[in-house]
DNA sequence: ATGCTGTATCGACAGATGTCGATACAGTCG
DNA sequence: CGACTGTATCGACATCTGTCGATACAGCAT
């Protein structure tokens, strides 16, 4: 984590939307929606994002976001700051703990530059 | 991020599919998961796919992903076989040229499982 | 066969990433 | 205040990743 230091975090704003089967992504896209996904390329982030988007209210305490793992607690933290930096969620401190929750957004935008329209997709049933 | 090399390719068929904001992810699947995403973690990748499924009759040869970067062509072969490996493209030689083209399933995988359902998302017009 | 073009593989290297233990910081409770 | 718990940051390290040039391989053309 050392290239994007200068970036803010990733903007809920930018970057297109569109299928991507529909046109080629432009440079500047494809490096910020590369950073998103760089952030969902980690089995533990994965899991913790899962973890914190299915928690009941929306919301986890990091407290509920370590045991589960086998790694140590200062990796999940870095973990959880990737998560942040790539936009996907955000965090709060109350009292003496920290919640995270996802933002609906991001993910709804990866979502939909990954959807393959024209393929049934299991019609959410 | 380290084992993994003794996987085949990634099946089309394991792999759950419910958004991950309905229950949280196995290891197991989180692991598949993230070799997926790991492969759309570089822009050059993004770039490609887009490329290829947006590209007229859904598939493009290899000359045609080259020229439009400014890494060398062994690079982009490298990067079409971990688009490959991850079990998003398909790809065929047919005399001189080699094509590939983007397989539906596993990009609606992916799209499915960062469906945020409650958020509007744009109501694809 | 010989050469030529398109694509893949190999070996090497700089830089990024995941992990840890140690430690600093933030709040709460005696 | 001082001790204690929860979380973040730091520094170090092994491994992984993206990139290159060199080269091998595949198929067409001469």
């Amino acid at each position: 984590m050392s290239k994007q230091a200068d970036l803010p975090l990733l903007g809920q704003d930018e970057a297109c939307c569109a299928p991507m089967v529909r046109e080629p992504l432009g440079e500047a896209d494809a490096a910020q929606l590369s950073r998103m996904f760089k952030a969902l390329s980690d089995p533990i982030r994965l899991r913790l994002l899962s973890l914190i988007a299915s928690h009941e209210g929306g919301e986890a305490c990091v407290c509920d976001l370590t045991d589960p793992f086998d790694v140590s607690q200062p990796t999940i933290s870095h973990h959880l700051k990737v998560l942040r930096e790539a936009g996907l969620v955000g965090s709060e401190r109350r009292g003496t703990w920290v919640y995270y929750w996802v933002l609906p957004e991001a993910l709804g935008r990866l979502s939909a530059l990954l959807d393959t329209p024209g393929v049934p997709e299991k019609a959410s049933a």
